[in-house]
DNA sequence: AAGAGAGTCAACCGCAATCTG
DNA sequence: GCAGATTGCGGTTGACTCTCT
């Protein structure tokens, strides 16, 4: 491990820069170069100030390249799935954005971004709908209420009425959508729940079905921009329905795994720094909108899937703005 | 008009990786 | 291989601005 700076006599001055620094910097650079030794640079041009602030002052302020002023959509779209796909690595994701800074993005996340996504019902850590949060915690204590107590009879005479109830006395004020899950309950434990189309729509078998994956674990389409290409490649096996008790199909809520923002990159290793233009996303060309998602996972030939189409549809509908989540989920996809 | 609170962003701090002799 | 120096990064701070009451 290397060791802190030696302790900077030199480094006087703190604070704002004035515009005389900012020129005395500038045109040292300019006749110099920028690739020298920072820790040199202050007393070879004249500056009261340490190598560390000077390098910063440059590559954050100074720097021609610099692109200054708001943020477009395009970029806010990238930001959020790179930082999906990455997290808090601001320089990589600075890397992808021209003439904007690490520290600049690192701002206009704290301070807009994340906001925007908690507003939408977003975990801005994880990228997983809060409601995500919740039921992990539900699940969680859930199988250990049920051993605990005398409840188990009850479960285990009527499932899905009793995991339910308990699920609305856990979720905070105002509820997500339950009929919604109860109508997707209801599709994955009929004794045929989905036709064969589904089966090969990776999509919502690696978001609902699979063994181990979310119900809307990590569903970016919860983002206002998200798009999802083909996910092609991860294809889950599905899982059977109806096997066990209420909270062992429960437990194929959990949200460990599911579909992943970096499911929706074409390229491995979007970690590796070097290989840059592997971190873009990929097309957007194959992304599935609400109809195709209605028609091709909720077909109308199945009742309850009919259902479910009718409660997306008045999700849709409902005007009071309680379900914001919801519709920006389903209407961005 | 003034004060409080929220929002913004440049700059600092400390840690860790990398470089250099 | 080691120790010290340098650089880069992410988290945090605090001054300034804006908005609301």
């Amino acid at each position: 491990m290397g060791r802190s700076p030696s302790p900077s006599n030199e480094c006087v001055k703190k604070g704002p820069w004035t515009p005389e620094e900012d020129k005395i910097l500038m045109d040292y650079i300019h006749e110099n170069g920028g690739h020298g030794s920072w820790s040199a640079l202050p007393k070879l041009a004249g500056l009261n100030r340490c190598g560390k602030s000077c390098r910063l002052r440059w590559t954050n302020y100074l720097r021609p390249d610099i692109k200054r002023g708001k943020f477009s959509d395009e970029e806010e779209r990238m930001i959020i799935n790179l930082h999906s796909a990455i997290g808090n690595k601001w320089s990589q994701i600075a890397a992808h954005l021209p003439g904007r800074t690490d520290n600049e993005i690192k701002n206009f996340w704290n301070t807009h971004v994340r906001r925007k996504l908690v507003n939408s019902g977003i975990d801005p850590k994880t990228h997983e709908p809060l409601i995500i949060n919740h039921l992990n915690s539900f699940l969680a204590n859930y199988s250990q209420l049920l051993s605990t107590s005398n409840l188990s009879n009850l479960v285990i005479a009527n499932p899905l009425e009793s995991a339910l109830a308990s699920l609305r006395s856990f979720l905070p004020q105002p509820a997500p959508n339950i009929q919604l899950l109860q109508n997707l309950w209801q599709i994955i434990n009929s004794p045929n729940p989905l036709p064969n189309s589904i089966q090969e729509n990776s999509l919502l078998q690696s978001s609902i079905l699979s063994p181990g994956s979310g119900l809307i674990s990590g569903t970016n389409a919860a983002y206002n921009h998200y798009t999802f290409t083909s996910p092609n490649t991860h294809v889950h096996p599905q899982r059977r329905p109806g096997e066990d008790h209420a909270f062992n199909n429960l437990s194929a809520f959990n949200m460990e795994g599911g579909l992943r923002p970096e499911l929706f990159y074409n390229d491995t290793d979007i970690r590796n720094n070097s290989q840059k233009e592997s971190m873009l996303p990929s097309s957007v060309s194959e992304s599935v909108g609400v109809e195709q998602m209605n028609r091709t996972c909720f077909p109308a030939e199945t009742p309850a899937a009919s259902n479910m189409v009718r409660t997306w549809e008045e999700l849709l509908n409902d005007e009071d703005g309680g379900n914001d989540f919801w519709k920006d989920l389903i209407k961005d996809l």
